[in-house]
DNA sequence: TTTTGAGTTGTTCGA
DNA sequence: GTCGAACAACTCAAA
């Protein structure tokens, strides 16, 4: 049987149809294009049966295979490990071009090298794109080429590169969309790639607020959030369309899409930020570690309202307040000493919009042995932030439901634990 | 090369 | 109640 020459798309994370530069350069191929995606057994072999995550992404692609069915179209989805999966797709079909947008995380480099090499070999053409970020590594850099490391001329050379582009032109693949390769693949059900539907759900974004976002931000009870941080990890809305709109909508709001970006580069630049101190002055300090301390936080029972609210949110749902973060952060590495690694590593587990670059940096700022971190004798207060930030209550009794039956003693003294943070910390930090 | 200014999100203390 | 300084120097970026 002659094989059918075809070209193949290959979504990771950038689970959508619109806007999405590596599938519209695909779809301008000579070749029909199949439309892949590839559950990673090396990733799902470490997550829950009932991960939302995957549930989320069970649901992307499902809503993309609905309209690829429209055309007579369908979504090519494997599960296995990756090198075997291409190893099969070049076996079914005369595969002559591939596509993928880039995917900057060390895991997702050795992966795609092994990829490119594996097609390199078979004399099959590969083409990748940036896609997931305005700017990728090492297109914002200092006069002297090097990456940044700190935040605010970071941001001033990101806008100034973005105001001298030419305006961004978003791509309509729709167009284009007859030249997907005619197929009737048989979709899996989450069961069948060995996952099971979670409580937990990742709702839609919500941009309406994000004009008033420097004014609401700080209030976890106005529920004010975009949600959006989800759909960027997957890809489900376009970072060109989004920072387009935001750049005339909220300066603080583009802000926080230009820290993305800078801790994606960072990762980049330092890849051993992942498990070690970016300052490794820093490496010296006695962490106490102590399991029944970091249990207490997990589970939201360190009787600091703030503190609970904010894991009981993460635990229920998924998300947790940007506010509230800093402040479970701040507590698990200064009041409880506690390395940030735990803190990181169970955010990992728990956050829907878990992104490996942020969440390194930011538990790094939060510890303050990061890049451009916050020093070290910065100790959130957290009854001070509760009266500041969510004054009447309403979100500390929104996930704790027992408060006002009389809440329990806080684990540690407030005033004793900042005291003991800064002296370990200065006693820690190497000169 | 040297100098200068600046650095996400805080808290506490004392005048 | 309000405000500035201290917390601790240090490193980075740019001129």
């Amino acid at each position: 049987m002659i094989k059918q020459k075809v070209a193949v798309f290959w979504f990771r994370r950038d689970l959508r149809l619109d806007d999405n530069l590596g599938l519209f350069r695909a779809l301008e191929s000579k070749f029909p294009v199949i439309p892949l995606f590839i559950f990673d057994e090396d990733i799902l072999d470490n997550l829950p049966k009932k991960d939302p995550r995957v549930g989320f992404i069970h649901e992307s692609l499902s809503k993309i295979n609905d309209e690829l069915n429209k055309i007579e179209s369908s979504l090519l989805v494997k599960k296995g490990k990756t090198v075997a999966i291409w190893e099969s797709i070049i076996q079914d079909f005369d595969v002559k071009e591939v596509f993928f947008n880039k995917d900057y995380e060390p895991y997702a480099i050795k992966r795609d090298l092994a990829i490119s090499q594996l097609l390199e070999t078979n004399k099959i053409k590969s083409f990748s794109f940036k896609d997931q970020v305005i700017f990728e590594e090492m297109e914002i850099t200092k006069a002297d080429g090097l990456p940044y490391t700190v935040y605010t001329p970071y941001k001033n050379k990101w806008l100034e590169k973005y105001k001298s582009m030419a305006p961004v032109q978003e791509m309509d693949a729709s167009i284009l969309f007859s030249n997907f390769y005619k197929s009737n693949f048989s979709f899996p059900t989450l069961e069948q790639i060995g996952f099971e539907e979670s409580a937990i759900k990742v709702v839609p974004h919500n941009l309406k607020f994000v004009g008033n976002y420097h004014e609401t931000r700080d209030f976890p009870a106005l529920d004010t959030t975009s949600y959006l941080s989800p759909h960027l990890r997957f890809g489900t809305v376009s970072i060109r369309k989004l920072v387009n709109w935001a750049f005339h909508k909220n300066d603080v709001f583009l802000s926080e899409l230009i820290w993305r970006e800078f801790f994606m580069q960072i990762l980049f630049s330092f890849p051993k930020v992942v498990s070690n101190n970016f300052k490794s002055s820093y490496d010296g300090i006695q962490w106490l570690n102590k399991e029944e301390d970091f249990k207490r936080w997990c589970s939201g029972t360190t009787g600091y309202p703030m503190v609970d609210a904010g894991m009981r949110q993460l635990n229920e749902t998924g998300y947790m307040h940007n506010r509230v973060r800093m402040v479970v952060a701040s507590f698990l590495c200064k009041h409880l000493l506690i390395n940030w690694q735990w803190g990181e590593a169970y955010f990992a587990e728990k956050l829907l919009d878990y992104e490996l670059s942020a969440n390194v940096g930011n538990w790094q700022w939060a510890a303050g042995t990061g890049c451009d971190a916050a020093p070290y004798f910065r100790v959130f207060n957290p009854e001070i932030q509760l009266k500041k930030f969510d004054e009447k209550g309403i979100y500390i009794r929104k996930w704790i439901k027992e408060f006002d039956l009389g809440y329990g003693k806080p684990m540690v003294d407030h005033a004793f634990a900042r005291d003991r943070a800064i002296a370990t910390y200065k006693a820690g930090i190497l000169k």
